[in-house]
Parts: C-alpha cells; sequence; structure tokens
DNA sequence: GCCAACGTTGGC
DNA sequence: GCCAACGTTGGC
C-alpha cells in the first residue's frame, strides 16, 4: 500500500484510549504498547498507510475525568497485522481476516512524556489557536486523527 | 445512564 | 447503490 505522504515526513497525531482499559501511567510502565483493538477503517488507514516510526502523538484520555490530552508518545514501529483479529477468544476477533490476508493493522507506540495536567477537552476548546483541532469538533469521534505541526507544538511548548 | 452523531450492515 | 436499522463512541 502506497502512502500519499512521503515516508520520511514526521507527522503529528492525537490518539484515544480510555484510561480505565489503557491509560498514560499503563504506557508509563509497559514502555511500549501496539495499538491493537482499532476496528474503523479511517484509523486503521492511518496507521496502515500514513504512520511511521518516530511521528509524535498526543495520547488522549476518553470517556474520562476529565477527558483530555494525558501524555505524549512516538510511534515505535511502522503497522503490522492486529494480532487480536485471529484471536478466537478476543472481543476483536474477526472471522473474515486471514493471516495471507489480514484485514486489521496496529502500529507500536512508545512513551515519551506526562502531563503535568491534563489538557482538558474543556480547555482545549477555549484555546484560540488551537480551534482547528479535530478532536474539539462536536461528534467526532475518530480515536486516531492527524494533528498539524503547529499545534503539537503549541501544546507541548505551552502545556506540556 | 442518556443520547447525539457517526459508522456499518444488509435488504432491496 | 440507496438507505433504514442497528451498533458504537464518547461527552455530558
Amino acid at each position: 500500500m502506497q502512502s500519499n505522504n512521503p515516508k520520511n515526513t514526521q507527522k503529528f497525531w492525537l490518539m484515544k484510549t480510555e484510561p480505565d482499559v489503557f491509560s498514560i501511567k499503563d504506557l508509563k510502565k509497559n514502555k511500549t504498547t501496539l495499538w491493537e483493538g482499532v476496528r474503523n477503517y479511517q484509523a486503521r488507514n492511518f496507521m496502515m498507510n500514513d504512520m511511521n516510526p518516530n511521528d509524535q502523538v498526543l495520547f488522549y484520555h476518553s470517556n474520562a475525568e476529565p477527558s483530555g490530552i494525558a501524555g505524549l508518545a512516538t510511534v515505535s514501529k511502522a503497522a503490522i497485522p492486529d494480532p487480536l483479529q485471529f484471536d478466537k477468544k478476543s472481543e476483536y476477533f474477526d472471522p473474515k481476516a486471514t493471516k495471507e490476508k489480514p484485514i486489521w493493522f496496529c502500529v507500536e507506540v512508545k512513551y515519551k512524556d506526562t502531563f503535568k495536567k491534563n489538557l482538558s477537552l474543556n480547555e482545549l476548546k477555549t484555546i484560540k489557536d488551537l480551534s482547528d483541532m479535530l478532536v474539539i469538533k462536536k461528534g467526532q469521534r475518530l480515536s486516531i486523527q492527524p494533528v498539524s505541526e503547529k499545534d503539537f507544538n503549541f501544546i507541548c511548548k505551552n502545556y506540556l
């Protein structure tokens, strides 16, 4: 699969996770994790086609109190077939997937940093410089979203 | 726990 | 290929 973007360009992302399931603390403890269980084609396509090692990630807690950006991570490995699609016992098992023709992919993500204070969704919505971010848009459910370099840097500079 | 918004499925 | 019905996400 050919990417629209050159492989050597560093890109920026926001990745959502429910902290009850897997939080920035868990990532810090584990150092790296496979971003398994994504079952949305748009999010899959980002991982499969556009995410490369060394891309930077805003680690976002959803369904949290409060929801918001909790940390930083980096993409440490390019996409591989999501092992859970082959695991009959997993809730992410997909009977249509085969080893020859996997359907779902996941990247590996590595811990980088934790925000001293979560940058909550409420606060994000009030920041004029970040008004283009997808995550603040109503009804935006995509669990992996592209972030502009400008927004990424602004957040790190002012809120980390 | 509610429900708006969105994605997916499947009948036609 | 349309679209109604259903399932899921995720803020609140």
